[in-house]
DNA sequence: AGCACGCCGACT
DNA sequence: GTCGGCGTGCTC
């Protein structure tokens, strides 16, 4: 009987994305197995192309070429795995190859190897003509440390001769023996025992372990021990023998938390840094797959690592938007746990002071148990927020950044000796920089945005593709020297701040100065020492950050985000200042926060000030309810980016007039478009988007997808389309 | 996506 | 009579 394997070709192209079914040889028929990584002939040339075996069929039609190897002695999936493909396919549009790379290290179809090495043991007791030294010192040396150096070191680290060394292997009184090193980076950090819990905390590590239900949404003040939570878990799941999956967003993988839970698990735990190079993923991975590990922190691709006995998916801040992936297959973590849930039992929890209106959606409507921690676990109080309606500075003539309250707030902060953050979500010094005379603004040449005058390095940079250019002294419309410098990022902030309060020491943190590797560990422990008492920075001083001496927070401007033209700019707004405040006040002195906005009477900064996340659900539901918003819908954008924008504009209108004949068959799909996107250029591609709104099933996004594609298949090479379901903006 | 096939014009 | 341009269609 012959054995047959059904191959995904390693191709991108949708035109491949199917099974081909080739014979198996019997040299590799036992090993061979769903998830095997193989090589074979494909096409008209029989070039030797990489492939996965996604089945195992006993017959096959018609005429079948052989496969010509396998490359690995291990599978990479396995069939879980093929259905969480099988899923992710039919959610995200995406091919079978598509899912697998996001299943199994990049580097291995790179041909990243484990890394070898030969580390010297020792061998027969020297006798003869080498009982003497140097080699009695070298065998004790080696003895002491039997098989933990390769000679090069060895020889290096202990002043010992190499060429003695290599004698004394040939001679059989030393060895090597072959070992596999692991590139991960094994810095030791101190330990952090295990904390007691408070009541509340206990009854909800309790009652996640006791339900039967598999979904859990845990809404806690910042403050409120959701970490602890999560360790108390970790530890009852590994002592039930089983693995745990800890998800924090990118920017929360602060070495700070990195080190509680180092600190707690030990070597048990698999850090899946942002900045780990190829073959420390590749390393990582493998050590998952081999069983050495227990718990794995990470970002939202930690989710993939092939654990075999998975107890529990936790995510940390889910609502915050780096979960969704940005590139092809536009995952979204908390789906993809969720499906996992569904295929292994595992338990997925959901953690985060601003549930994302979707989780809390779900939770109102008892899809999952809802905990709420109001107080935080070390009894610190919540800071008191106050607002300050920037119109009535103006009124009262107050052109400054700053408001009359913030400036008396951070004076008595810095007379205290104690911290503040100041936060504003925009970097560079101003954000729109214009001619007084002609009205010339200065915009990228390849993207349809103004550019951020950086006063540090006196370049106007977009923010959109990276250009810089010197800004010139004069116009260079009409040549006037007025030039004038509008809106304000970080480093005004920082400018206006060191002008204000001449005695205080500031520190920055944005992307602009967290750019070199440790730079952010760099900044957040120099603010930490107390070696500057101001931070300014943007979004990433909102997370996760805890520093006892702060006790004043100042938003800058509130109105920034809601302001967009997006539907989630209320929720976005919201959550925000709350994470932000929540910076405030976390030691034993009493926090403060200062928000300034044009808007004060908005219902998302109303609420934020109030703490009154309940409140502001209830309206924000509404409105979404109305506007048939998620989570009531599911959007569908279409985007189609090209260089030529007449083509552009053509092709997507013929798309959007065939979408619309098919729609008109849903009544409860509608849609939007095509029309410019907001920010209509970016690196030289202009941008066109459609919506599609309503009741989205799995069939009809198929065969949307399969109507653009053939649509679109003919300039294939001149436009780009991306389709995205639930994208986290529509801008 | 590659790659071969095929049909047509251009060139030694 | 042969080389090579790219449009078309298939890949187990």
């Amino acid at each position: 009987m012959v054995g047959y394997a059904g191959v995904i070709i390693n191709s991108s192209s949708s035109a491949l994305d199917r099974a081909f079914t080739y014979a198996v040889p019997d040299m590799i028929k036992d090993k061979l197995q769903i998830g095997s990584r193989v090589l074979v002939p494909f096409g008209k040339g029989n070039k030797r192309t990489e492939g996965f075996v996604v089945s195992i069929p006993d017959a096959a039609k018609g005429d079948v070429k052989e496969i010509s190897s396998l490359c690995d002695d291990l599978p990479l999936f396995n069939e879980k795995d093929l259905a969480l493909m099988e899923r992710m396919r039919e959610r995200y549009l995406c091919t079978y190859i598509e899912a697998i790379k996001v299943l199994i290290p990049s580097g291995i179809t790179k041909g990243i190897r484990t890394r070898k090495e030969n580390f010297v043991f020792t061998g027969e007791k020297i006798a003869g003509r080498y009982d003497k030294e140097p080699y009695r010192t070298i065998w004790e040396t080696v003895s002491l440390n039997n098989g933990k150096f390769n000679k090069n070191k060895l020889a290096d680290d202990f002043g010992l001769s190499l060429s003695s060394v290599t004698s004394m292997i040939k001679n059989g009184f030393l060895q090597q023996r072959e070992g596999v090193i692991s590139r991960y980076n094994d810095r030791s950090y101190s330990s952090y025992s295990k904390k007691e819990l408070n009541p509340e905390q206990r009854r909800v590590v309790e009652r996640i372990l006791e339900s039967s239900g598999s979904e859990f949404l845990i809404h806690g003040v910042t403050g409120s021990g959701k970490t602890e939570i999560y360790m108390h878990l970790v530890s009852e799941m590994i002592e039930q023998g089983r693995d745990s999956i800890i998800l924090v967003p990118e920017i929360a993988l602060t070495p700070q938390m990195v080190e509680r839970f180092k600190g707690r698990f030990g070597s048990d735990i698999s850090v899946f840094h942002s900045r780990l190079s190829q073959g420390e993923r590749f390393d990582e991975w493998f050590r998952v797959k081999e069983g050495k590990v227990k718990v794995a922190i990470g970002a939202r691709s930690a989710l993939f690592l092939p654990f075999e006995n998975l107890g529990m998916i936790v995510i940390d801040e889910e609502h915050e938007g780096s979960y969704k992936s940005d590139s092809d297959p536009k995952y979204h973590a908390r789906e993809i746990a969720e499906i996992k849930s569904g295929l292994t039992g595992c338990k997925v929890v959901l953690g985060s002071a601003t549930p994302s209106l979707e989780s809390y959606y779900r939770a109102a409507t008892g899809e999952m148990e809802l905990f709420t921690l109001k107080e935080r676990a070390d009894g610190a109080k919540m800071p008191a927020i106050q607002v300050v309606d920037m119109r009535e500075e103006l009124k009262s003539n107050n052109r400054s950044i700053f408001s009359q309250e913030l400036i008396k707030g951070i004076e008595e902060c810095l007379a205290r000796k104690e911290q503040v953050i100041l936060f504003l979500n925009r970097r560079g010094f101003s954000t729109f920089v214009s001619c007084r005379s002609c009205g010339y603004v200065y915009k990228c040449e390849s993207c349809d945005i103004s550019l951020t005058y950086h006063h540090d390095s006196g370049m106007l940079t977009c923010h959109y593709c990276g250009k810089s250019r010197r800004l010139d002294k004069l116009c260079p419309s009409c040549g006037s020297k007025y030039i004038k410098y509008f809106g304000i990022g970080t480093e005004r902030i920082e400018s206006e701040a060191r002008k204000q309060f001449p005695g205080a020491r500031t520190l920055r943190m944005d992307f602009d100065t967290t750019r070199k590797k440790d730079s952010h560990e760099s900044i957040y422990n120099r603010f930490k020492n107390q070696e500057a008492d101001i931070l300014i920075g943007t979004q990433m001083v909102a997370k996760g950050l805890d520093f006892k001496n702060v006790t004043l927070v100042g938003i800058i401007a509130a109105d920034l985000s809601l302001n967009l033209p997006d539907f989630r700019s209320g929720e976005r707004t919201f959550q925000l200042i709350t994470q932000v405040s929540g910076r405030a006040g976390r030691g034993r002195k009493a926090g403060k926060v200062i928000v300034q906005t044009y808007n004060p009477d908005n219902y998302s900064i109303g609420y934020a000030v109030k703490g009154d996340y309940e409140g502001f659900f209830r309206e924000e539901i509404e409105i979404r309810r109305l506007m048939d918003y998620p989570p009531f819908t599911e959007i569908l954008s279409v985007n189609m980016s090209s260089e030529q924008e007449e083509l552009l504009i053509k092709c997507i209108q013929n798309v959007g007039i065939i979408l619309k004949n098919i729609v008109a068959g849903y009544d409860r799909i509608e849609l939007l478009g095509p029309s410019p996107c907001m920010i209509s250029k970016i690196k030289d591609s202009h941008r066109w988007q459609l919506i599609l709104k309503g009741k989205i099933e799995p069939d009809f996004a198929d065969y949307i997808r399969k109507t653009i594609y053939d649509l679109t298949k003919d300039v294939y090479n001149s436009i780009r389309v991306s389709i995205d379901i639930n994208p986290t903006s529509l801008l």
